[in-house]
Formats: structure tokens, C-alpha cells, sequence
DNA sequence: CGATTGCATCGACACCTATCAATATGATCT
DNA sequence: AGATCATATTGATAGGTGTCGATGCAATCG
């Protein structure tokens, strides 16, 4: 191989600028965590579609605060919606938001 | 409604375990970075399909260190896989390994 | 061989984040 | 009204992470 050394790194072209990257890592980050993670699974085979706010607390095995701040972290991205009925707040899915993530990463990499 | 506090938080059944919820949000967290997802973004868009690791640099428009600690960031999370030819170091995809991460979150949220 | 080049590693720093105890808030029940 | 309960907020702390300059390492070039 002849050295073309400045050859050799040119042709890869940035597809993707950096307001664009950092929106759809901010997106990835809000689920780049295991309890929030658990907290989408719970709400998700959950049969009513929704679960109260108090229930995540005692199977996920964090604190009533560290919960809290996890659905606000979920519902700031989008991904969840609260829903305050008398006492308890009942989170949802945001319809659409999980596959929408995961769409616009697969379109970023082709 | 009468007072049915503690019925009204049972229900919601913890399907993603502590473990599998980490080893997730790793993966996701190999993910949530602007400068991993444009270094992504260029591997794809590649008409070779590689990127000598050199040819990051300037147009994300971060230091050869900072470059280098995000390539290791997803080699080591499977994402990316490094071959060296000579004084360079081409990266490629690894075949599936973005589908596979989305699948399984899409899996654990049902 | 010595010089150069591409990349990794190290050390340091600033910033972010997850976590909890304590407390505040706001609604419901008695 | 006062007590109780569900949730949010605050403050503090420990650990993680992105970033860069300086340096080391290994391969190629002259």
C-alpha cells in the first residue's frame, strides 16, 4: 500500500450536526438508566395501561424521592405522562414517544 | 370513590429484574452521547463502510484524546469494532448490534 | 538507526447525576 | 379544622463522565 496517508482519512462526511446529536442523546439518555427503565416496563405490561405513582417504589426497591425523580426525568423527555386523579398520579406511556426515539437512531445510522 | 389506598397501588408486576435493566441501560448509555452518535452516524454513511480513526477528529470538532475515549466508549459496548491496518485504525459497525439494542428496548417496553 | 505519525493512556478538572433524609405541598379523610 | 396520605422539592453527598493537555507506545518513513 503507497502511503496516502491524507487520502487515506478523507471521504467521511458528518451527517449528523451537533444540536441534532445532542437532541437525540439527551432522548437516549432519559432511558439510558435501569430504574427508569424498569419504571417503562412496569407501566407497559401493566393491564390498565397506567400504574399509580406508589407502586414503583416498593418492587423497584428505591427511594419514594429517587422515584419521583425518575418520572420526572421520563416525563420531561416525553416518554411518560402523569395523570392526577384525587390523591395518587397515574403514569402513562406517551403514545408513539418509545418508537419515535428509537426510529430517529436507526435513521441517524442508516 | 372510597378509601382503597393499598389496593389501589397493587397490580403493577416488576417484569425488567435490577440486572437486565443495567446491563440495557449500558447499552443505551454507549448511546446517549452527541459525539458517539455522529461518530456513528459517519461509520453508516460511509461509502466503505469504515472510518480510519483519524478522519473523526475535525469534523466533530473534538480533541484526538476526547475522539479516542468515545471510540473505546463503543468498541466496548459492541457497537463499533476497530481494525488496524498499518499505522491506521479503520472502525466499522458491528453487524446488528444497533438493532439488537433497540429490539431489546423495545422488548422490555413491551 | 532516528524522526515522524496515528492512536491510546494518564492526570486533572469541571460538570452532571443518582441517591437519600428531611421537609414542603396539596389533596383527602375524620 | 386537624390528621393523614401521596407526591414533589430541597439540600447534601458520592460517584460517574466528558474534556483536554501532556505523555507514552507502536508502527512506518527517511
Amino acid at each position: 500500500m503507497t502511503n496516502q496517508s491524507a487520502a487515506s482519512c478523507d471521504g467521511a462526511i458528518l451527517q449528523l450536526n451537533a444540536a441534532e446529536a445532542s437532541l437525540l442523546a439527551n432522548r437516549l439518555g432519559a432511558l439510558a438508566d435501569p430504574v427508569r427503565l424498569q419504571i417503562l416496563s412496569m407501566i407497559s405490561t401493566s393491564p390498565a395501561g397506567e400504574v399509580c405513582a406508589c407502586a414503583f417504589v416498593d418492587p423497584i426497591g428505591k427511594s419514594q424521592p429517587t422515584v419521583s425523580h425518575h418520572l420526572k426525568v421520563l416525563a420531561e423527555a416525553g416518554l411518560v405522562d402523569g395523570d392526577k386523579r384525587g390523591r395518587w398520579i397515574w403514569y402513562r406511556l406517551t403514545p408513539g414517544a418509545l418508537n419515535a426515539t428509537t426510529a430517529a437512531l436507526l435513521d441517524a445510522t442508516s
